[in-house]
DNA sequence: GGCGACAAGGAATGCGCTTTCCCGCCCACG
DNA sequence: CGTGGGCGGGAAAGCGCATTCCTTGTCGCC
């Protein structure tokens, strides 16, 4: 069977074209009571779907909304899109998912298919890369703002438009302090390739409160940014914690709950403890692993607020440009007991 | 600046519209080289970027694929949307993404919405509800596919439409006959509400397939389907445990393995040790909790390929109405040993 | 050299809808 | 009783593109 049109409708209901738009698709004009009846009886007796694009065409807006994430199955990005997506019905749009297993290339040709979508906003969630890459990505974003568009980036600000920030340097900062205040003194940081800014803030603001409270960061460990990069450097911290095993004990800052994870499992195959023999501390604080053993230290982040407040930057009316940044909350668990 | 339309690059390159479109979005039809050249340079001058909604319209197809799924942030689902998103750009389509907080009138709503942007498939994951759920969601699958529609479910046959099946049954019923092979014998199963159609097959299936074995399966535990159930669980498994401790030692079948884990992080509150005082197995295998203490066994479904078929069967030129179940694979670790 | 086949480009139609503009009617008012 | 204004309804003009159909030009072949 093929689809009725809304022709077909007004015919059945014996009104014009017009008038059953009036009555199907809120207008301001509404038509008399007796014409409305007809007309959604004829709709309901014909099965009438209204044909979004078509109305999307003519009323050059689409109700759309891209929102793209560098990995969808990743628990930040998963929440971050639940809280962006719950945040897009609340305002009665649809949203167009892209995930991009982090390649910078396939964030553009997202961005750049959400365009040809008309999508009435973008919202790019993940860590920035190169500045190649991110300024690629930023003329993209820009052309789109350009033609009418809005972005909003849940990150490191990228081009134009408005900006969800994580507390990344706040975050590290507080939880520096609060692990020196239980008298903790020489940490280890564990990041990720330097040219992921979320690491590179994260580190650099815990290794710089630190210090400065007197603390000792004896190393920066580079790795991947990811569970198994916390996994592979394992082996490092293990003989990191074994040389210098006299000394004051040891903490592990893993600049994401995941790599902190990876790392806890390798160092448990080795027969390093945690908290015994070294302590560990994450930065995201993902709910699923908030019943790992032992109970994560790390800096909870309203994930789902980000992706929400990201969606209400897009199609509310904060001035394009603003920069919010969320806030966050210390928890310090059994392991860094 | 406004949008430039395929005719402003038409005038430009000085060429008709026909030809423009010809060169920009292919047609069979392929102009003379000179003239390609031009119209491409025309359209990188003016910044064109294609309406994809006009061209849906033009040509009564719209290249979008309409996921639903109960909850983005759960592990389970992301992890099929993930196959889900990569299946579909391979196909060169982009998705759309409902989560409706597992709420059936959300997901009735979600599928709607979808067939209004005439979507080329609509894919819904997600367990089962109540059968007037059901018959609901089935009607307006049904109307979609009546109007030329697809449909894909991921989970139990609801309409017509195809079908990806999660191996529940067999799945429960090997790891029953792994953990019996075992010299395991007195069996707990912690389930959902049995209108939870996936808990239901797994609990059934693991009870017939322990009891045929010569197992013992003590009782069915009903709790909520989700983590919080489990843990709140955990007290009555805990005074299970120790009212009938000179008996043989217990194993809980948890369907699924954020329930598994629940229930753990509260036994350890409890001071009921897995694997020395109860044993421990989920279901699914979900990658986030791999690295969990103790390792829990485990029914490895692959999800991403779920979500991949699922789309694959959506546009591919499989018959519609097929059934496809996946493969799993019994995953004996630390929590049953 | 003439004819037909074929290719390449363009004009025009239509996809399904919104919205402006116009028309006719009724009412209020002078 | 005449006129202006308001309102309800319909005709029609697009929205931006694909595609059919037509025209023109070119080449091959007898």
């Amino acid at each position: 069977m093929a689809r009725a049109r809304l022709q077909d409708v007004a015919d059945r209901a014996g009104v014009s074209l017009a008038t059953a738009s009036r009555v199907l698709n809120g207008s301001a004009r509404q038509p008399g009571a007796d014409l409305v009846a007809r007309v959604k009886a004829a709709a309901g007796e014909l099965g009438y779907v209204v044909n979004a694009q078509a109305q999307a065409l003519a009323r050059a807006r689409s109700g759309l909304l891209g929102l793209v994430v560098q990995d969808i199955s990743d628990p930040y990005f998963s929440s971050i899109a639940a809280g962006a997506q719950a945040a897009a019905r609340a305002s009665g749009r649809l949203v167009l998912l892209a995930s991009t297993g982090r390649d910078p290339v396939a964030e553009r040709e997202a961005v750049a298919a959400f365009a040809a979508q008309r999508v009435d906003a973008v919202v790019v969630a993940g860590t920035r890369w190169t500045p190649d890459d991110d300024a690629a990505l930023a003329a993209e974003l820009d052309a789109f703002v350009a033609a009418g568009g809005r972005s909003v980036i849940v990150g490191q600000p990228v081009g134009d438009g408005s900006v969800v920030r994580p507390p990344n340097a706040t975050g590290a900062r507080a939880l520096a302090e609060a692990l020196l205040a239980q008298g903790q003194r020489r940490f280890v940081v564990l990041g990720g390739p330097t040219r992921v800014v979320t690491s590179r803030e994260r580190t650099d603001a815990f290794t710089a409160a630190a210090r400065a409270a007197g603390g000792e960061v004896a190393e920066v460990l580079v790795t991947e940014f990811s569970r198994d990069g916390g996994y592979a450097a394992g082996d490092d911290v293990a003989e990191l914690v074994r040389e210098r095993a006299a000394e004051k004990p040891l903490t592990v800052f893993a600049v994401t709950d995941v790599m902190a994870i990876g790392l806890i499992a390798r160092l448990r195959e080795l027969g390093v403890e945690v908290p015994r023999d070294v302590r560990v501390a994450g930065f995201d604080d993902v709910p699923t692993l908030r019943d790992h053993a032992p109970a994560l230290s790390t800096v909870r982040i309203p994930l789902e607020e980000m992706g929400s407040l990201a969606v209400q930057a897009a199609v509310g009316d904060t001035a394009p440009g603003a920069v919010t940044e969320v806030g966050f909350e210390v928890q310090l668990r059994d392991s860094t007991r």
